[in-house]
DNA sequence: AGGCGATATGTTTATATTTGCATATAGAAA
DNA sequence: TTTCTATATGCAAATATAAACATATCGCCT
């Protein structure tokens, strides 16, 4: 969402971000870790998962492990071995947290409208 | 606001930032700027904004000139030289949008509110 | 003319964050 | 017991971001 054509706002957008946050202030996962947990998801593999977000496999593990440590439970249940090498599958949670969060964004989007189209009559009053 | 007590994520919360950004993608200003914009308007001074910010002036500078850049016109007027040594106060366009800053903060938070009791409703299910 | 204090800006140092490299391990199947 | 592939993890290299340092300029006032 932007200004009106022809104002000073015309090509700049209002943008925005919601993450989960610890009582350290420290950020336990936003946009781009749901992401990668939506993608094991619907994979059925973490490596599948990296790969298709196109960031290495060390990265999207890094992830899933430092958000599961700040959370205090795991969001991911992971075989290692086995003929395919192994695999990953979410946990009760970790389904339970990307359905919310989806749900979230989209609630997020509707609110957002009415309030950018606001924004944007004021500061080109 | 954190989940209820007890469950999972009671010492978790649901943060979001807002911020304004042009067509490249870049980051034009989000909370910090605005806030830093809202002390020079308040102390009609770029180094006393700084001060009160605890950032360095330098710091602060940067920050005001790279917005003005990126947005195309000027948010604050400077003046140099003089008894004080110089001043700066807002221009009408940095005015209007750190008003309008501040309204958007408070729709928000009022937003926010019911989809964040909604998200950790659906988590603790 | 000289002092003072805030604006103006280049350069450099430190710190934090991210990315990438290398390597180990598990376990089903051939 | 060898092979294959995903999970697991330490560590080094590369960036990005921020902080600190060093000067220069401007213009009212004495």
């Amino acid at each position: 969402m932007a200004g009106p054509k022809g104002s000073k706002y015309y090509d700049i957008f209002l943008k925005f971000k919601v993450w989960l946050e610890n009582t350290d202030g420290e950020s336990i996962l936003g946009d781009g870790k749901f992401e990668l947990i939506d993608c094991i998801d619907q994979l059925g593999s973490l490596k599948a998962a990296a790969d298709k977000m196109g960031i290495s496999y060390r990265k999207a593990w890094g992830n899933v492990k430092d958000a599961e440590e700040k959370l205090g439970f795991l969001l991911v249940e992971k075989h290692r071995g086995g003929q395919h090498g192994g695999s990953s599958v979410l946990t009760p949670e970790g389904k339970k947290l990307i359905e919310a969060y989806k749900e979230l964004l989209v609630e997020f989007d509707e609110a957002i409208y009415q309030i950018t189209k606001k924004f944007f009559n004021k500061v080109n009053e």
